[in-house]
DNA sequence: GAGCCTCGAGATCT
DNA sequence: CTCGAGGCTC
């Protein structure tokens, strides 16, 4: 079945293994609207208070049409809060967030920019090898590919995005706009108890998060995937698991329920 | 030992 | 999808 663009009339791709679909063509407003929604999200600059739709209007209304446009935004304070469903209160609350998320880490903004292939992961691993955005423009991809994780195709991804005008403009002005740049995030481990320790996350939990749960994991020396192997150690299986849950039963690998893990959570926390 | 292939593992970033 | 490991060939 082909599914046309709404926005555009462009033919609809899918993307392997990913439930959305995106429209073919690059010029298209819905996908610079995706990408500014993907800058602003959660685990990329999170900016609490500009969600996606906020964001679509932002764009059609001309507010926002670029990301450096975001960090333009307090300059249209008295306009915004004229706008229906804004007042002083939200508009000071979304600026303010706006104005925090430039205090960043590189990592967060790398994966913000939307390079082709380079999500939360990647842009971490090119942090601790490049910790500002300046010595990771002026690597080639020789240089890159040296990397573990980084192969030819994400290192051809990388040159070709800091190879970009529009692209190189658009760092400058967020510079110009006090973005920061460089890499100042590290790693804080509290304890031990997961050290070393492989988990996959799947179906959802009550009061909790994937993130959280994450973060909990990552906290105690245990590493999160979205996948699972033979080299996975526990699965935690939440309410309406996916196939991922098959896959442990089939290689035998320790299963957490809700109940098991809040235990266990309990017991570290006390 | 360079150049291939195949395959398991793990990330993808809209 | 991409990466890298390991196997195979010349």
């Amino acid at each position: 079945m082909i599914k046309y663009c709404p926005m555009c009339g462009s033919k609809l791709k899918k993307r392997e293994g990913m439930v959305d679909f995106f429209c073919e063509n690059i010029h298209c407003p819905a996908r610079k609207i995706e990408g500014l929604i993907h800058f602003v999200s959660r685990n990329a600059m999170n900016i609490d208070g500009l969600g996606e739709r906020i964001m679509e209007d932002f764009y059609n209304y001309g507010f926002i049409k670029k990301i450096s446009d975001i960090y333009r935004l307090n300059s249209k304070r008295e306009e915004l809060i004229e706008l229906e469903g804004f007042g002083i209160k939200s508009v000071d609350s979304m600026l303010e967030n706006i104005e925090a998320s430039k205090h960043n880490s590189l990592d967060r903004l790398l994966f913000a920019l939307g390079i082709n292939g380079i999500g939360a992961k990647t842009a971490k691993i090119l942090c601790k090898y490049y910790t500002s955005i300046d010595s990771l423009m002026s690597a080639n991809s020789t240089e890159l590919s040296n990397i573990h994780d980084i192969g030819p195709i994400l290192s051809e991804n990388i040159v070709n995005y800091f190879k970009d005008e529009n692209n190189l403009k658009e760092i400058e002005e967020l510079r110009n706009l006090g973005v920061n740049m460089s890499y100042t995030s590290e790693e804080t481990i509290e304890d031990e108890t997961f050290k070393d320790k492989r988990f996959v996350i799947t179906g959802s939990f009550e009061n909790l998060t994937r993130d959280e749960i994450k973060a909990y994991i990552e906290k105690r020396g245990g590493l999160t995937s979205d996948s699972v192997s033979k080299k996975t150690d526990v699965v935690l299986v939440g309410e309406a698991p996916g196939s991922k849950r098959d896959k442990a039963l089939e290689l035998g690998i320790t299963i957490w329920n809700q109940e098991k893990l809040f235990e266990i959570m309990g017991i570290v926390e006390k």
